[in-house]
DNA sequence: CCTGTATTTAACCCGAAGGTTATTTAACCT
DNA sequence: AGGTTAAATAACCTTCGGGTTAAATACAGG
């Protein structure tokens, strides 16, 4: 497996197993016998699927007494959340329109800046990379 | 590897060429030569990596002449981001508080039920589920 | 038809993921 | 100390993932 963080927390959340124990973790912190007992699998199994949520950075895990206690580790979802963000106008509607939005307002600043400093030329953003040009069939 | 859609669309995502890949492609359309060409890697392994990729819907190809454009296909990457969305209350503060505000508007629409039917009990929706209570050291 | 280009398939290697059972550690309770 | 409960570790097995090279397929075009 690939070792970089998005990587290493993408594969925690490849597993049924380890999403149903998240979702568990989302009603609240609890042990390692309760996470495991809706699961028809041995208990170092759950183990280290823990063991594998907690080196993702999904959950943390304290100790008291002879439980260890799990609860959600809120980071690396977000971090998975924010990579999926730069694809979001993909499927949401109103991201696309932000997108057209945005796509106006910097074509305004543009002119503005244009009206103000009419000696110099304004600082083009180089356009949207455009490439794979050649290939009509 | 488990072979539930969701599961399957996390492993995919779970590698960075694959994910350096989808981002070219929020680009748009390209071919699997200029797909590669950034990568110090064979043909036949992106070959495979476009293969996990269009396996887990994340995206789709056409034929035109001898090339096979790729581009993405939003749906799996739809289904990561609403599962996402059951977690998004513990790291994101909006959501936190919509959380609260939901929760106020339960409360209310529960008495204003008493005020009005009197006579039977207002339907009480069972609580957050509360496992785990006996655990006092 | 033959050659070049784009891409996939086949056959193989290696290491890591996910499961098992048996054993060990840690902490509580008498 | 001894016994019980909670959890992790060790050792092992099997399957799968990601890479390779070499060969096959699909299409365009002189």
């Amino acid at each position: 497996m690939a070792s970089d963080p998005l990587s290493t927390t993408f594969a925690a959340l490849a597993d049924p197993t380890r999403r149903a124990i998240l979702s568990r973790l989302a009603l609240g912190e609890t042990s390692v016998l309760e996470l495991a007992q809706p699961f028809d699998m041995s208990l170092p199994a759950i183990s280290k699927h823990l063991k594998v949520l907690e080196h993702a950075g999904l959950i943390s895990r304290s100790r008291e007494a002879q439980w260890r206690p799990c609860r959600i580790a809120p980071v690396s979802l977000k971090e998975v959340d924010q990579w999926l963000g730069g694809f979001r106008r993909f499927w949401d509607q109103s991201f696309a329109r932000l997108d057209g939005v945005l796509e106006e307002m910097k074509a305004h600043e543009i002119k503005i800046r244009e009206r103000l400093k009419p000696s110099g030329p304004a600082k083009r953003k180089s356009g949207v990379n455009k490439a794979r040009a050649k290939k009509e069939k």
